[in-house]
DNA sequence: TCGATCCTGTAG
DNA sequence: CTACAGGATCGA
């Protein structure tokens, strides 16, 4: 479920809803979800600090608590965090869950267990994201930059986009939107791709990915409280065999990094 | 740069 | 049953 655009929905919507809450108690269910992070540690010391504010940087969610202690979430491939109105009406996938002022609950879920919830000094939340690349929604993220780290690079395109230390936040879906909207084959390094043609793919990540903010916001806005799945439309993604909407060729599936690419080798050259 | 690994669910 | 999954890390 989360690359950058569903994190950032995830952030929103709790800064709407959790924002100068408490934290009355702090269960967590799974431990490996704080490993090697002690889970007893974290109940203990997430109970009685309140809410101060709620960020994102790459795909972690950072929640800060009074005190000076940021807990930081990644949701990896199933995580999922959200508010809900009565704290025992949790579901099975639910690893830890916080009761909040009021009874509320904030649920963190995450059928694979995969993903991770970490408490660090607010001292100390620089060096543990430091390796996080380019925000790419940010003023920073230019064409002239993207061009140059692009250029020093002989990874395939779609593993370059997916090396979260170049730009942070990218995964497998918007990776290959992207490089479907900019006519690139993912298999071919940067480094062979044109000044001009790198100018059009920075445009397509910014566009894809404040588009994706919005669909993934609305998603989880909607009545059900959270969705499974936003509504973004895709060209490439999970598409294999089906037609490209641009030239008609069935779109191709292929192994790049253990992951699947999706793409047109008709109009991606 | 590839493969295995973490873990569980679901689709074919 | 097998394959695969919107992520990231580690060792060969």
């Amino acid at each position: 479920m989360p690359e950058l655009p569903e994190v950032e929905a995830v952030c929103r919507k709790l800064r709407a809803q959790a924002l100068g809450a408490q934290i009355v108690t702090a269960r967590v269910l799974r431990p490996s979800v704080t490993a090697p992070q002690s889970a007893r540690t974290l109940e203990k010391k997430a109970a009685g600090r309140t809410i101060e504010a709620v960020r994102r940087r790459a795909k972690n969610i950072l929640i800060d608590l009074s005190g000076g202690l940021t807990m930081r979430v990644h949701l990896r491939m199933t995580g999922n965090l959200y508010v809900i109105p009565d704290v025992r009406f949790h579901n099975h996938f639910t690893r830890a869950w916080f009761e909040l002022g009021g009874g509320r609950g904030l649920i963190y879920e995450d059928s694979r267990v995969l993903g991770k919830i970490h408490l660090h000094p607010g001292s100390e939340i620089d060096s543990v994201l430091k390796g996080a690349g380019i925000e790419p929604l940010s003023e920073e993220f230019t064409p002239e930059w993207f061009i140059a780290r692009a250029r020093k690079s002989r990874q395939p395109a779609k593993l370059f986009l997916m090396d979260q230390k170049h730009v942070a936040g990218l995964g497998n879906i918007y990776a290959a939107e992207a490089l479907w909207l900019a006519k690139i084959d993912p298999r071919k390094p940067l480094t062979r791709v044109s000044a001009p043609r790198l100018t059009a793919l920075h445009a397509a990540i910014v566009s894809i990915l404040r588009d994706a903010v919005e669909s993934a916001y609305i998603a989880y806005t909607s009545p059900s409280g959270f969705a499974e799945g936003d509504s973004f439309p895709v060209e490439v993604y999970d598409r294999e065999g089906e037609p490209c909407r641009r030239c008609q060729r069935p779109i191709r599936r292929i192994p790049q990094g253990g992951r699947s690419t999706y793409f047109c080798s008709g109009c991606q050259k």
